[in-house]
DNA sequence: CTAGGGTGTTACCGGTCTGTAACTTTCAGA
DNA sequence: TCTGAAAGTTACAGACCGGTAACACCCTAG
């Protein structure tokens, strides 16, 4: 019940949006299509009625993860138009605020942690994704007159990749809590140059 | 039989060789008691003899991975005697070379991502071990006559963090390429104040 | 009112998982 | 050679897993 997502809305839609939240919480091999099916108010037989297989579901809620956090660039763009170096600094901004005590990180690195055979179909969905990803920071910072930027945009990719991931082993008061100094003073220095 | 360890010594050992093997390649929850024992070559009995649980098995795999692994302190150490600035660059050099192509990362991160209940034993086990890494990197830091010897200590935790996550999601030719150039002149603009 | 697709329900399959019981075998040390 | 502990063997319990079959139901479009 604490997973329940009640709304009535069709249950295709509840499925993908508990499965998204479960999965996120729980991790993908801790939570089985019983649970999800239950949560979501539906049954089993609906939810492979709707997806192949669990590992379609798997890939679907990546894509659906994705999708939404893609929206927040047009946010940015939206809140500072035609700046993109004031861009830059919300997604900094906004990337500290995914350091919140009790995160759980990114999804499709935890699945990517998880899912553990290479051929595994989720594997290059995950592989686009974030390929996909490090393009639009790569692009924000070049437009923000950053003169390598494909530099400072893959550090500041593993310096965010890192604050989520250690988060989760040394929790929010160890490393990750320097997030925002260290990405603005690398920002500043690559402006320097 | 891929994962076989077939030396003749005491039982225990190869199981938790075996078991720390197996655990990095194929996750914790990817790998049961049963295919363990058997790469062994022993059998599930035995292993209960020695182990009370699975999770305790998890403990002491994660203990002697990081025991392991926090030899290479010493071996600093004797390739550059006293010359801790030497040494922080041989950690750089070390840590890029966890990031060949088919790594799977780091042992305490991926366990804290797969392990997520808030109340697992192993979480306060895998904190401790990577507090015990951080305060032996910053002592490196200090000792090297680095100013901020924290915030470099840090930043160079959450790249090498991040780049071994990164690898695991986007492979080894994403932003994890450039670990050593990032660190490098991280560690040469942090002097220079 | 009726037809039919979407949905719910129940039961089941074969497999895997952690963990245990009871018993036999091996083997080193006295 | 005898003894006793460590290790191996077999079988099992009880739970959970992904996935499917067969059937009843509801509810809306015609």
């Amino acid at each position: 019940m604490t997973d329940g997502v009640a709304e009535r809305s069709r249950p295709r839609d509840r499925i993908l949006e508990t499965a998204q939240d479960m999965f996120h919480k729980h991790g993908i091999k801790g939570v089985g299509v019983d649970a999800i099916t239950e949560a979501a108010g539906t049954n089993k037989m609906t939810l492979y009625r709707h997806f192949e297989s669990k590992d379609d579901l798997i890939i679907e809620c990546l894509r659906a993860t994705a999708a939404k956090a893609s929206r927040i660039w047009d946010e940015f763009e939206a809140e500072h138009p035609g700046d993109k170096l004031a861009q830059l600094h919300a997604w900094v901004r906004k990337a500290s605020e995914l350091l919140s005590a009790d995160s759980r990180g990114c999804d499709m690195a935890n699945a990517a942690v998880e899912l553990t055979e290479t051929d595994h179909p989720a594997r290059r969905v995950i592989k686009e994704l974030k390929e996909a990803q490090r393009e639009k920071l790569v692009a924000l910072c070049r437009d923000a007159g950053i003169g390598q930027a494909e530099l400072l945009a893959d550090t500041l990719s593993l310096l965010l990749e890192g604050a989520r991931v250690s988060m989760q082993s040394v929790g929010a008061e160890g490393p990750s809590a320097q997030f925002v100094r260290m990405a603005e003073s690398l920002i500043a220095s690559f402006r320097a140059r």
